[in-house]
DNA sequence: ACGTATCCTGACCAAGCGGTCAAGATGTCC
DNA sequence: GGACATCTTGACCGCTTGGTCAGGATACGT
């Protein structure tokens, strides 16, 4: 494959590196700054002006690279989909109950703590409806959550957890993990802190699964003795 | 106190019942009219045509009743808050955990099920960090919390369940209740339904309830009996 | 060096916005 | 019934918005 190192600026086909660089700095830039205002002020409070403001380019350069405001949006949520859709799949590592949902809800929050505005702009999404993200949730998302609840009917058919209704159990995994990136204003103003620490993820991480896993009766048939001994590294 | 039935219109210092009736009317309307519209649109979203078409006022006697746009959003969320706030003194109905937390989940699911608009409207204000709600949120909230987590230390100081920090119970509790209103859309795509009947949010609240009350090891050092056998209606 | 494709941007526009206002309608009290 | 306070509303205004455009700047192939 003619694929060689950096160096080498040759490719027949495409515009070229030079420019193609500039097109994708632009347009990563402008898709970073757009996320970040989508999150702070809704599809409709985030104006093309202010996007282009934070991502450092005239208003007129970023309806070159993007044609309309909804077009952004729409690539905005589709890079979210995508980087979520990913992290989904920590939920197959293990056929094991307690490591796949210790695996995934540890995914969830790290992304919940590393890319908080993401979450954000896609729970403003949902909660108003689903616009623009109908189709992934009636298909891709739908298609993945079945998979994963015959997953979850089979450990309660194999008795490996309580009798539980795997989509309630998803529901409450997704909640509680993503609450923690879109309602971190709140949870900031509980706790008297300005901000969360990593340590407070992990504690959060930890506490939920915990619960979670105990709550569905994983623990019942395993080794029962790693439940109130164990800790992490903060007090 | 001077409150007497319909037909008695005597009252000295206000208003007087027949243009104080049109102002409870038209106030009332507009308030409603605007949980809806800022919950399906956001607060930048919400135009105020819109709201005064949807409460069947013209837009200019919206801005006779509510000076601005963002006093009526304001009003808006006090009733919410205040709304909120009665139902979360279900939680002190009982010191016992389980009764606790059972009736304060489904309290909160109760109001996830029957006022949706108002949740979503919440937590597009938290969600943009609470410009409007950070005083309550500091004050109100968090005493309201550091109460309840005296209450869950206690029961752990107790031994009647396991460690657990209270503030993450908490946090649980609030994601997962309000998830079923805010996020209903998504819940609706991956479940195939059209809308959820009350039945599913029993079902609902159910799970969540057993899920969290047995993962906080409540049932540990109580009757453990009721587990796994007892079932809700639908298979 | 030169033509061309892509990139850049200040200036501009129509539409929609929150909010105002003056004048009329309606109820209230004496 | 008349003075007064409250309610109602179409018309209007200044401002912001998403989006356009013409024309200049830059990189590229030959």
């Amino acid at each position: 494959m003619p694929d060689p190192a950096g160096p080498a600026p040759e490719s027949p086909r495409q515009p070229l590196p030079r420019k193609a660089q500039i097109r994708e700095e632009n347009t990563v830039a402008i898709l970073a700054a757009a996320e970040e205002v989508f999150a702070e002020m809704g599809f409709r409070g985030a104006s093309t002006a202010a996007i282009a403001e934070r991502a450092g380019v005239p208003k007129a350069n970023l309806h070159y690279y993007f044609r309309t405001k909804n077009q952004l949006y729409a690539r905005v949520l589709e890079s979210i989909v995508t980087e979520w859709f990913e992290a989904a799949d920590r939920f197959g590592i293990s056929d094991d109950p307690v490591e796949a949902i210790d695996h995934y809800v540890r995914a969830k929050m790290e992304l919940s703590r590393t890319r908080p505005a993401a979450s954000k702009v896609f729970a403003n999404e949902i909660i108003h409806g689903a616009p623009q993200l109908m189709v992934y949730l009636r298909t891709t998302l739908r298609n993945w959550a079945a998979t994963r609840a015959a997953d979850i009917d089979r450990w309660v058919a194999q008795g490996r957890i309580d009798p539980v209704d795997p989509y309630h159990l998803l529901f409450m995994i997704w909640a509680v993990t993503q609450h923690y990136a879109d309602f971190s204003c709140q949870i900031q103003a509980v706790l008297d802190r300005d901000r969360l620490p990593r340590a407070e993820f992990d504690r959060a991480a930890e506490q939920i699964t915990r619960i979670i896993v105990k709550g569905i009766g994983a623990l019942d048939r395993r080794d029962a003795a790693d439940a109130g001994t164990s800790k992490g590294t903060a007090a």
